[in-house]
DNA sequence: ACAAATCTTGTCTATCTGGTCAACTTTTAA
DNA sequence: TTAAAAGTTGACCAGATAGACAAGATTTGT
């Protein structure tokens, strides 16, 4: 989404631009996904989208600006998959959206997630903006929410901090690290069921783990 | 560890190799956990070791080989600490053991665990031998232990497969999202206390998410 | 001491990579 | 229709990289 790369002259804009664009970026971020950003070359994007390699740079200004376009959408899918969880009254309710959203984000988006993923095992160059402001802001919000459920006496005493790295780990596990997760449950490809079965286990850990029983 | 690399002569073997080898080695993870294979060339881990690159060489028949090696050191360790966790009668003396193995394996050796993720995360292409043997006995062993608990009533019918995940993934986190745990902590580095805090809340919440009680 | 083996290292090379460029084609608004 | 802008593409370049190699230095068992 979004194109800040090259002039925009007076005349068309044009939607070439747009799909070309997103030819190269759904490219780009299958082969980020699979080989790194180091691993990855502007030829093998071109190859993957079909075009000659002149024409990824005539769409954007050199390689990391394919990169940091590809983590932008990234954040973007982010923002909105956090923003789309409903707050609600209850802790119950709200971890079990926070645990379907993630495990549906690992499902839909396994690339995407192993990118973020490979940037944050590099040591986040590139992540600490959107480390420093949106989840930050994102997480001390939902970090006080919970404090006061603790204090009200509607969950147990557990450091919400550590919670959500529990969470967060627990659902990405199943996009990063499927070469694990497939071995053990004995499939070849991961269906809807496992990640169907996923959720419900770590729900079912998670709530009973915080003193909590599954809403209705 | 162990060294299949160059030829050894009916003459001496040396301590100079053995040495050597360590050196690089050292030098070679710094650099596979932060820049990745590809990221990473052989100057750049000949400059870490202090010697010249042929020196690496030398020791290692080709990059792919000098990765090896360090990938077959990493699962040595894992296979040390599998096999160090004593079995138990008790389930949560078990997971006990187990996550706190886990959490200490991720603060005492992140790069280690940033390396096997990358592997992971570019579909474990080396791990196939690893996954197929040792981790699938190993993971066996345990489910069929867990699933007899749970029919003798001994803890919760939770999948054990998907138990293990969460562990797994809520432990590794701590090394391999570093950046995202040390913002959300509002610390520079991780210290001591941030992974006993940890491991004091993941034990708390999947001992009493599994209907388990924290031995002793 | 000495010769064989091990180890060290500067140099060289073929290949790959990101990036540039200029010629060429297509689209677009008047 | 037409000219300007947008888009396409093959050819090219400079730097980096993995790896080979040979000549020299050091260690080792006798």
């Amino acid at each position: 989404m979004i194109n800040r790369t090259m002039p925009r002259g007076p005349y068309k804009p044009g939607k070439i631009r747009q799909k070309s664009e997103q030819t190269m970026l759904d490219a780009a971020i299958q082969a980020f996904s699979q080989y790194g950003y180091s691993g990855t070359s502007m030829q093998s994007i071109a190859d993957i989208a079909g075009v000659p390699k002149a024409n990824v740079h005539y769409y954007f200004k050199n390689k990391l600006g394919v990169y940091t376009a590809v983590l932008g959408n990234i954040l973007d899918m982010w923002d909105t998959v956090l923003n789309d969880i409903t707050i609600a009254d209850d802790p119950a309710t709200v971890l079990c959206r926070y645990i379907d959203a993630k495990i549906d984000f690992s499902r839909t988006h396994p690339q995407e997630s192993r990118v973020f993923a490979k940037e944050m095992l590099s040591g986040a160059p590139h992540l600490q903006e959107f480390l420093q402001e949106k989840y930050t802001t994102w997480l001390d919000s939902r970090l006080s929410i919970f404090r006061h459920w603790i204090k009200v006496g509607k969950m147990d005493d557990i450091d919400p901090t550590h919670l959500m790295f529990m969470i967060w780990g627990s659902t990405q596990h199943y996009a990063d690290f499927a070469p694990q997760v497939t071995q053990s449950l004995g499939t070849d490809t991961l269906q809807q069921v496992h990640f169907d079965e996923a959720a419900k286990t770590v729900k079912q850990v998670i709530l009973r783990g915080c003193g909590l029983t599954p809403p209705e």
